[in-house]
DNA sequence: TATGAATGAGATTTCATTCAT
DNA sequence: AATGAATGAAATCTCATTCAT
């Protein structure tokens, strides 16, 4: 695909410091040319090893991606939870939907290859849906500790996925390449999420 | 991964009818072992062919998914259409939603494998995204056949996000593995649909 | 190991003389440098096919090998068949010890892979005994043709693991290097044999 | 293979005991699991050494695998002779089929990867035709001490290989699997060697 | 002396694609 | 038009060996 950036050897160090490199040049990689465009050679040449070195970590690639999905959601919940605990009033939507969309658009690509695994691969389905019921608990926490309950678990969902599909879209350009506007997508989801945070009576209000 | 199944081996006959005997099993195999997962041998023999046929009849892989692609739209705009030009009034929304269901339900794999293309490959994303134009366009046909119009095409498009989203999620038994009740997810998406179709406000109602 | 003869390429033809081309190379280089000094590209290469065409014909070098043995087998049979058939009297036991000889010499390296392979896979262990059993039928028969039958079936193993063991040192130059005559070692193999087929008191006559 | 069994790390000492324990262990490694399915970073856990350890003390497999076999052929050798030097008659010949009967099951697969190496690698060919000189000696000894010598080495030799090769198939159970008498197999053995001790005619008397 | 992370050549295996029939 | 045996580049994976500490 792209020629791949060597970087100097590394320093021989510790079995974690070489697993931590590794992973974070699979989510650099895996995220600008998509798992399967992705060999394991290309893996461990991108973090300054030798093929042989990918081994001694990762059983395969399937592998090493669900420690790339691991990493990543542990960073992208310490943003959230960060956002949300410096949250007083009113921009906490906002703030919701623009982490998510720059999260979103970071990991565009490897988003994708999620997608499409979670569809394939059980592992990493598991590993997926274990993240998903996270998000809807917290979810749930969050409008409590706003005072609002009365939206049902199953509304909260379907505002997550409306999220999620909508900064995919956002992220791809999908959104501008169908003649509409981004900021105006963005003030729809905005909307959303703020009803949902604080309308006791479903999506909209009057 | 799995037996293929041999066809019958079919009549020597218009390159027309072999085209669309390799794309119709190509769906059935894409759908059922997603794209990564299969080769082009495998695609020949499920339609009863050789290998070598098949290069007869499209450049690569890619070239059948696009033309499997294709015929799977048309069939579900025909669908939909159909629905819709029958609907008189209260029940449109809960048959939309219920149409969208079916078809995410039915062609669950391909639909996996077709997002991950469309992250993927240029062509795959400029089919997929002619095809969203045309949605977005039937929905503001369908809402202005309804009477209303206050609606923007960006809340148009997120609804269609929403839809989607959430009937992947709902074919992929997501939401029950959360723990959320199906019945309930499908009415919370009849009634964002039903809301849309005929509310002025937006996606509430006062 | 050594440089591989490159075939002119094989005329296309059925799947079954392309693996019999496959096994008749793969005899040649086993017993050229042993099984575990080969590599499938190079069985392939060898047969004057590319590294792919192996995979069409055996799932791996194992399966090849039994393959091999096989045939080494039956044609092992055939020669001694065909040699018991036109024995009349007095020299039978002499062309046995030759006939074996003559093989274990042929096939001196392939002999070798055969004995590490049946200490270490089961598969080969296998196929080997059930050959095992049909020789020590076929000795039996051999003795009741002849008119004898006071050995028993113990003796008559340990004959032929005499046999073996003696032609697999003689096929490998040992007795040369031990500073033994190879005519009289012979010579003790073949009053082995003929006391065995003829005489009702044992390994030994007075 | 297997889970490798790792010792407490060994104290540092003289290069001698280093070695010793890695010849130990390499000997155990070998006789579980053959030459062929060990690699020497194995051999030096096995041993409680890292694998940088292994090479201080051996260039490669080779050269430890025929310290093994010094190691395993000097006890050999010093279990034959104990049993020898006490020997006064008849038992003899069975103490001697009885020896070499536990020391092959005990080292079945060692030895089934000394044959493979005889026959494929020129230096463990050498140490092996040593041995077998030195046995051949041993076993005119032995019988001029009895006060026999009316055999030729051919013989002396052919019995050799009768015990080593019949010994070899009891030790693989390959005599039980052949539907044969193990006790009667070891009979026949034991009346080879004793009329060779004592039988100035050959293998067998009236 | 001992370590063990790292190496990288090479073996195994796959599969999109070709081409003689 | 259809065949299908054959291809071979490329990916996956192993393991004997090195070298900085």
């Amino acid at each position: 695909m792209q020629a791949v950036i060597r970087r100097a050897r590394p320093r021989r160090g510790t079995p974690q410091a070489t697993r931590e490199r590794l992973v974070e040049a699979a989510a650099r990689v895996f995220n600008r040319d998509g798992y399967h465009a992705t060999d394991s050679n290309r893996l461990a040449r991108a973090a300054g090893y030798a093929p042989g070195t990918f081994y001694k970590h990762f059983a395969d690639k399937r592998e090493i991606f669900l420690a790339v999905y691991d990493a990543w959601v542990t960073a992208e919940w310490a943003g959230v939870e960060a956002e949300l605990s410096r949250s007083t009033g009113g921009g906490v939507a906002a703030r919701i939907v623009d982490g998510v969309l720059a999260h979103h658009r970071r990991w565009r690509t490897l988003r994708v290859s999620l997608v499409g695994l979670v569809g394939t691969d059980p592992a990493v389905r598991r590993a997926y849906r274990r993240q998903r019921v996270r998000q809807i608990r917290m979810l749930a926490d969050l409008r409590t500790r706003h005072g609002v309950a009365r939206r049902s678990p199953e509304e909260d969902a379907v505002l997550l996925f409306t999220l999620e599909r909508t900064c995919d879209a956002l992220a791809a350009g999908e959104v501008g390449e169908l003649g509409l506007s981004v900021e105006r997508t963005i003030a729809v989801l905005r909307r959303l999420v703020r009803d949902a945070l604080r309308d006791p009576s479903g999506e909209g209000t009057a």
